[in-house]
DNA sequence: GCTTGAACCTCTACCTACTGTAGCTTGTAG
DNA sequence: CTACAAGCTACAGTAGGTAGAGGTTCAAGC
């Protein structure tokens, strides 16, 4: 069995993180101590593990849930699996699109910069005015 | 002088986060009826123009607070903007170099998926094991 | 001049995904 | 048996807003 300090090594995780997914319903309530600390077993590691890969892979803490759940019906078809992959693949997709008219826009006004004074400063020229700009940034986040 | 949901049309922004920039200090306190309704002038339209198309461009409010400080003294060298500007450009490669990373995963974990039953999906596969996974991406957000 | 209702006001809570701190208790090595 | 690292709970804070409750004000139409 393992204390919460070495669950939090063994997954490059901090301790305060684990409680989190404990409270939030992610990761089951472990076993206690007579003195009320928590100890883990290998299913506790290994559901850890697969959060944070899945974390770092960009999966939010909803789909993460979701996926935990199809990962515990093994017969199922993975259908709903890879309808919640290819979800995140567009998302990861429109993110990677925006910053990259974001990249263009911010060099392009660097290119153009004189480096002189704040006054003729073309990087302000450009965000104070969008018709100055290239950059077609107008939807969300 | 406009009324605080006029301001909000002209600019695109909501009405709650006007008052939140206010009161996180990035607009001034505007004037007020008698009745106590904010009213808007024309500085107020830019000023808010000049930070909405700045979170357009990705800029942090923090950021943008030093841009507009720095916009305030026009006779001075504009190399503090650009080294802000460069920051930024730097953070939005960072981040469209790890997407482009997790874009790759995605795809290869999609493509590699029999899509039959849970118990042999892919997607669930590489999400339990990193060895398993191609993508370099340990690091940060 | 009066009424109506859209728009305004303040205050508080909520969102994601954690992270940090205070003040106290438990486990374990020497 | 004593230190003290590591654990515990509870609460606050981060960015950048967004939503709602409950009450007030402004302006247009009659
Ligand atoms: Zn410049
Ligand atoms: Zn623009
Ligand atoms: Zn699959
Ligand atoms: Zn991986």
């Amino acid at each position: 069995m393992l204390a919460i300090g070495t669950l939090a090594k063994r997954t490059g995780t901090k301790v305060q993180t684990i409680r989190y997914y404990e409270q939030i319903g992610l990761l089951p309530e472990p076993g206690r101590t007579e003195g009320g600390q928590r100890r883990y077993g290998n299913a506790d590691l290994d559901r850890l593990a697969f959060i944070r890969h899945a974390r770092q892979l960009g999966f939010t803490l909803e789909a993460i849930r979701e996926l935990l759940n199809l990962s515990d019906n093994p017969p199922r078809s993975c259908a709903e699996v890879d309808v919640i992959a290819h979800r995140q693949l567009k998302e990861v997709e429109a993110r990677i699109a925006r910053l990259e008219a974001l990249r263009t826009e911010l060099k392009r006004m660097l290119r153009e910069c004189s480096r002189e004074t704040i006054s003729d400063c073309r990087v302000l020229e450009v965000l104070r005015d969008h018709g100055a700009c290239l950059a077609d940034h107008q939807t969300g986040a």
